[in-house]
DNA sequence: AAATAAACGAGACGGTACGTCAGGTCTTAGA
DNA sequence: TCTAAGACCTGACGTACCGTCTCGTTTATTT
């Protein structure tokens, strides 16, 4: 967009800011289906105009928001201590934990209604939330230590895993230790002792 | 809302069925997000009221459509046939066979963000929908049939087995037999040969 | 628009009044190109769409208002006493002092920009104020009388005298007594004594 | 164009000429109504800034336009030729000829609202152009040369002439010889014959 | 039968937000 | 230091729907 040898003024990292600020005070207060430019636009005392120049719809602010972690600030990498069981289910503790948080209680759902009307939320969420990669990446790693047998089908053991809670949140169904242990239990070979 | 002796017009079929197909329509060809009151009514041939008089919002008709199969007409029953790995792979197959169907591409998307966006549609979904209960039903009666081990976290699987497809249908990933195989052999015990 | 055995709401006579007030009221105020669309929504407390439904644009308005004497409460009917010089300084006192009045400094550029802008509005000017009509009357009369020659051209004495009105009160240049007489000397044959 | 010792650049009269000239084909296209600074920066191809550094408003630079005859090339200068009737009757099939030309349809449109909205346009109009000075010149003349009665009010005379074409013009009515003819008649005393 | 009342189609109403256009100011890089 | 480019905040544009509220018509019960 700004070639190198461009005149004029140069984005205003200020307004960019703001703009995805008050976006994600938006999302995390009143969701994203109450996400409004111009709500967004008085909020981070800008013209609509500077977000339609930058962003082409609320989708892609919400995008722009997850890529910049203001949403989900947290990493949720899976540890790798050698101990699969403990380590997924820490990791699940860990995303039910911040899931069942005060603050984010409707935030799973707005994100996932983001996801499915943008195709790019969706891909920022696969990609640089990198949910699925380090997922991937561990369990890869397990098949290797010999903690998973060979034949794991890796993808679908993350997309078991993540659709699982997503479909518990949405249904705002129990996201307790029953919950994750089941799940454990049920992806993940008997623990040999 | 209508008492026994009541006086007046009874509500009218013709116009309670117009609305719902024309819902039902529309969500079909242009998505939840583009479903509006005002098209319904055009499309119904029926007064804005008329809508509004027996549903509360646009969740709610959706959320009806769903109820009369005129989303979802198919019921997705897994059969018990005593193989559980070819019943669950048939049920899988069926369910995927649906979403990559031509018109359906957009039906997965636009459920969830109407689940998503209303409790209602989510406890539809759930309940008259019977996905989970019919999962429930076959899998505890795998279980006593020993085809799966009595600690097997029924709710979790079922969670686990659909989460995993709408995780995959919402980013328009692979539906297909690598991945239905995939499910199934992670999932479930390793077939006795 | 609205048939005769229409069925739905009759169109609201209070919020027309409204809308013609407060555009009468703001082209007074703030003159013909500050008046808005979403100012007057506002000042009549009407929605925007209240005020497209029924004007296709603020010069149709503008238009609407004149039709309703809102802007131009005066007729300006001239006398026929008889005296001719008589009339028509009387006339054009009447016209000169309403255009001098405090309230009116700006409504004649207003008018006359809108005018220029939108024929409708010309139209209304020319016909439903009747200027020319009176005058042309009244000049036809005076021909018949033989306080004009019979050779008289009508139409463009009556575009000659307001014509010369127009154009002083465009330059703000002088509307006094100095302006009517010599218009007046000018105009009509001289008196005969 | 820089001078000898002079620091930075001149004023660009590339860039002026081209502002001007845009506005004029702007003005003459599309009507001062739709004249918009953005427009006439593209089409110059300069920056906005380039536009307000010199002219406060659009008004500003249709002024501009007419000081240098961008708009209105021809001076309508009255001859003098002795016969009165016969100089004005020329006079007029001049304005009224360049009105009813093809591309001058708007123009008077134009002109009126630009001189109603800013008296800057009013007084360039009114002096550098040079109508009225022109006609009062040319009465005076005939008023010495006793072609016109000594108690002639030149500037009403002058006012009524061209106020006269201008309402006509305004309302697209007939600018045809029936007008021109009965101007001269009406405003001229009898040629003597 | 007449009176009554609800449901219907139509659509006007006050609103909110949309996405766009232009206004006028300010900032940057190039000549 | 003037220019071309263009980002910025502001505010109005005209449109789409929202959910509510009349209208006048059409049924279906009571009285």
């Amino acid at each position: 967009m700004a070639g190198p040898g461009r005149r004029g003024p140069k984005r205003s990292e200020e307004a960019r800011v703001a703009i995805l600020e008050a976006a994600a005070r938006r999302v995390m207060t009143d969701g994203y289906d109450h996400l409004t430019m111009e709500g967004v636009a008085t909020e981070a005392k800008v013209g609509k105009q500077t977000i339609y120049r930058w962003w082409p719809s609320r989708s892609a602010l919400v995008a722009d928001c997850l890529a910049e972690r203001l949403l989900l600030p947290e990493l949720f990498v899976p540890d790798d201590s050698g101990d699969l069981h403990a380590d997924v289910t820490r990791w699940l503790d860990n995303i039910v934990g911040f899931l069942n948080a005060p603050g984010n209680a409707g935030l799973l759902h707005s994100l996932v209604v983001a996801a499915a009307e943008n195709p790019d939320v969706a891909a920022i969420l696969n990609d640089r939330l990198g949910l699925w990669e380090m997922l991937d990446e561990r369990f890869t790693q397990a098949v290797t230590a010999g903690q998973l047998p060979p034949t794991t089908p890796v993808p679908e053991l993350g997309d078991a895993l993540i659709g699982a809670i997503v479909l518990r949140g949405l249904r705002n169904g129990d996201l307790g230790p029953t919950f994750t242990q089941g799940l454990v239990q049920l992806l993940l070979p008997p623990r040999e002792t």
